[in-house]
DNA sequence: CATTTTATTGATCAAGTGATCAGTTATATT
DNA sequence: AATATAACTGATCACTTGATCAATAAAATG
């Protein structure tokens, strides 16, 4: 039993830098950030000190993955398209919260946020007024429009308004914490979730604030 | 500054062993459990080589500190509430979310919850299994009957109609993470939130699925 | 009050931990 | 082919970790 010797590669600094990068998103999500370094090398195929060439501490590595989970994949336009009237709100918000899944429901993405969440990161709360901001403050003055409530400059989005919207925000990250984190069973067929729940938010929504009822 | 000498006190086992699991318990809940034993001693005021006079290992510990959150407190009678029919299920369920939440939305409760979810502990999948069989479905079945729908002995709970159920569960259950664990700003009417919540939802479904409609 | 019991401590261990650095070797340069 | 550059490693440091145990002292017992 001749152990296969493979040659040692060098990779050029770029390379290996986004390698330890890549790895280290999977692993921290895996196991935390109370992972070890000399297993993260393991994996990589490197040794440990190799880490330290790319990354003064442990903590400077944590926070590049932090960037490169959270910064990088947010600059989308997903917050347009909730606001285009061309087009049916039920459909709008059917095609937003499909987009959003493909990248906030992901194993890394969520199990990343939820460590980072526990750990005191003020990312976490920076993210969740983002959300407010960019989504649901505009799902809130679509759905008044759409139930020919109250306007928004008769009248700003109030609180419960909010929190209603987070109901079906929070629903949906939940069915992906069940998913990744729990790792429990749930339907695959996050598509028709999403459609039906919808549905049934905006029927509910119409039927409960009538024509005329305040709405705070 | 004359240093007031506290005389050293001595308690028995039971109270002191109730002591240590109780701070493990608070202690666990912010830091996680990768937190050292040491700095647990030292929030109970005791060395650290007391801890393992009562629990052989951290595990061990760990293991308490799950049972006291987990299993003791959950022998509630919550789920008969949801099927007595002589109170209107809009009742029964925002009474339901109430006292739900009373045990489970609490600090320690969803965050060693959130990091046992992490560490792949399997108490969670079990734990959302009991959800969905003594809670979820009851409601799915209550809530078919509420909107004169199809029997359950004709045609069992689906996967879709459970998943509904989910997005209230779940958007409630995401109140609490934005509070305990991102610490983030919401609304502090959690009551007032599950009562719309409900009706929005009852009369969401009801107008989705009209009498002769399909269910799954 | 003297003696026994045992809750509690101080000192310490072996096995890690993140981090450092002189030395090695694959690769680029001439 | 000889030389220079720098990606990479092996050995090691200071410190922390969970865990152990003989020694101590606060109670309980007589």
């Amino acid at each position: 039993m001749v152990k296969a010797k493979e040659k040692k590669r060098r990779l050029s600094p770029t390379v290996r830098e986004q390698q330890i990068v890549d790895e280290a998103i999977q692993f921290f999500a895996e196991v935390g950030f109370a992972g070890r370094t000399r297993e993260l090398a393991k994996r990589i195929g490197i040794t440990q000190p190799l880490l330290y060439r790319y990354f003064p501490t442990k903590e400077d590595l944590i926070d590049r993955v932090f960037d490169e989970v959270f910064v990088r994949p947010l600059d989308q336009d997903w917050a347009k398209k909730i606001l285009d009237r061309s087009i049916p709100l039920d459909e709008r918000l059917r095609d937003f919260y499909i987009d959003y899944a493909e990248t906030v429901h992901r194993y890394e993405w969520i199990r990343i946020y939820m460590f980072s969440g526990l750990m005191g990161n003020p990312y976490n709360r920076r993210y969740i007024r983002m959300i407010e901001d960019v989504f649901l403050k505009p799902i809130c003055i679509e759905i008044r429009d759409y139930c020919n409530l109250t306007s928004v400059e008769s009248m700003p989005i109030g609180d419960m308004e909010l929190e209603q919207a987070w109901i079906l925000h929070g629903g949906l990250f939940y069915y992906a914490v069940r998913k990744n984190i729990y790792h429990s069973r749930v339907s695959n067929d996050y598509v028709k979730i999403v459609v039906t729940a919808i549905e049934v938010l905006l029927k509910g929504i119409k039927a409960t604030y009538k024509e005329g009822n305040n709405n705070d």
